[in-house]
DNA sequence: AAAATATGTTCCATGACACGGAACAGCACG
DNA sequence: CGTGCTGTTCCGTGTCATGGAACATATTTT
């Protein structure tokens, strides 16, 4: 009879049961949602159905997947959408002139969330996806993002052990130190098989202000990656983006 | 200290508060979504710092937004995640031909909600929105997807008064029968300032079955309507794209 | 076939906690 | 200064979310 202490109310609860879909989806049995959260069968029972019945959840066959609902509210979520309809016909003309996997992430943390990412038929498998996250030391977007977020950030990222997605990843600090240097002077940062074998990247930092907003990037099969081509492509739709920012904000 | 009846838990009340935000977005105070909800002002604000605690909701200076963490979720959704991947290279191709905004939309009810809408530098305005929803008959996406549902459905439809967007919009119910015929036969829904003015459209529906999961479109201003260049384009896309589906099903 | 294990589902008494009214605080007005 | 509007805190009350136990229904093991 005594509540479940580790969680408050039931708004927590609640939540820490959308969290169970976080970073990857999919769907779940009530079994699964009690092993993840902690609930108690019943308590999550009956919160799943609430869920349901509020179209936070679908239910299908005793299995529940993320609802329509979220979907909706999702995409109104202002910051999120102003960047991508103003980033849009930037990325867009970045894919039409290198027709590969285009990126635009913000950071949420140390991580980079992705905003958008938009592609043609032969796409590159990647961690990546909108809404996902990765962490920042791990991506093009991600380092993009890092070397332009002031150097209190930089050390707090360098100071803890940095995550490993391939064998190509940079796990040693003072390697990413100067890498970031090197961003900071260029205005682009690479990376090669860092997030996904096979795959490198070229991304380009995006301001409307001091620091960094975004970053967006071409990701490439490593066969076709050509940075002399890409890198001015790259370069140009950040540039032309954060342009479009700032005269959008003196509007 | 009597509780307010109308709303069943503190979940249902969570939701009101999130529903104010559709279909919409935007920013508001914590009286105006007293307002809204009918929620008391104590309630009301506690929910809503449990929600800001919980990532669901941002504040700016006394006013509550949508929060980051609805983005993520709302990108998860199962089906319109895998829809919209699928069916992006096909959008990629259409826009490419056409450099217009291109729609990809599902049926909900006897609404459209936008899963997918890209566009370049010059886009048209129009209150088509990603997650938003219009009726189903204002709209090219909206007639392409009634004219394969059923008939039950178009029948229901036809049966409540007809909504108008703009003075163009349909509201025979008459004439919006042969419109669906006519869209039958040909496989292309024609929509003229029928959802904003200055703004035609031609769409075409998508298949997995019998009946339409979806339909994709372009919208153009009135000055550059060449149906006759851009019904093929349509038609291909359309057509692409339920053969993906079909052989994404079958694997 | 029976037993065992796993699911999802319903029932229930209980007390933790969400509730709204009242009071407070800070601002902008005229 | 008062008056009207915000957002915020406090608190006693009783509603309703809670988890255990029991039930229902599959699937697997003996």
């Amino acid at each position: 009879m005594t509540r479940n202490s580790t969680l408050g109310n039931m708004l927590d609860k609640a939540a820490a049961v959308l969290d169970c879909y976080r970073p990857n989806g999919g769907a779940f049995r009530l079994t699964d949602i009690t092993a993840k959260t902690g609930l108690s069968k019943t308590t999550a029972f009956r919160l799943c159905a609430d869920l349901v019945r509020l179209g936070l959840l679908e239910r299908e066959a005793d299995t529940y997947r993320l609802g329509g609902k979220l979907f909706e509210l999702g995409s109104l979520v202002p910051r999120r959408h102003d960047l991508r309809e103003t980033a849009l016909p930037f990325l867009q003309d970045l894919f039409e002139a290198t027709h590969e996997t285009v990126h635009l992430g913000v950071r949420e943390g140390h991580d980079v969330v992705y905003v958008e990412r938009i592609h043609g038929h032969q796409a590159v498998t990647l961690p990546s996806r909108i809404g996902g996250r990765l962490p920042l030391t791990c991506t093009g977007v991600g380092k993009a993002l890092l070397a332009f977020s002031g150097t209190d950030l930089t050390e707090e990222v360098l100071a803890e052990p940095l995550r490993r997605l391939t064998p190509y990843s940079v796990t040693d600090p003072a390697r990413l130190r100067t890498a970031i240097e090197q961003i900071q002077v260029s205005g682009l940062a690479y990376e090669e098989q860092e997030a996904a074998l096979d795959v490198s990247c070229i991304a380009s930092p995006v301001f409307d202000g001091p620091t960094a907003v975004a970053a967006l990037s071409v990701a490439v099969p490593r066969a076709r990656f050509h940075p002399a081509r890409l890198a001015p492509a790259v370069r140009t739709a950040a540039l032309g983006l954060s342009r479009a920012l700032r005269s959008g904000r003196t509007v």
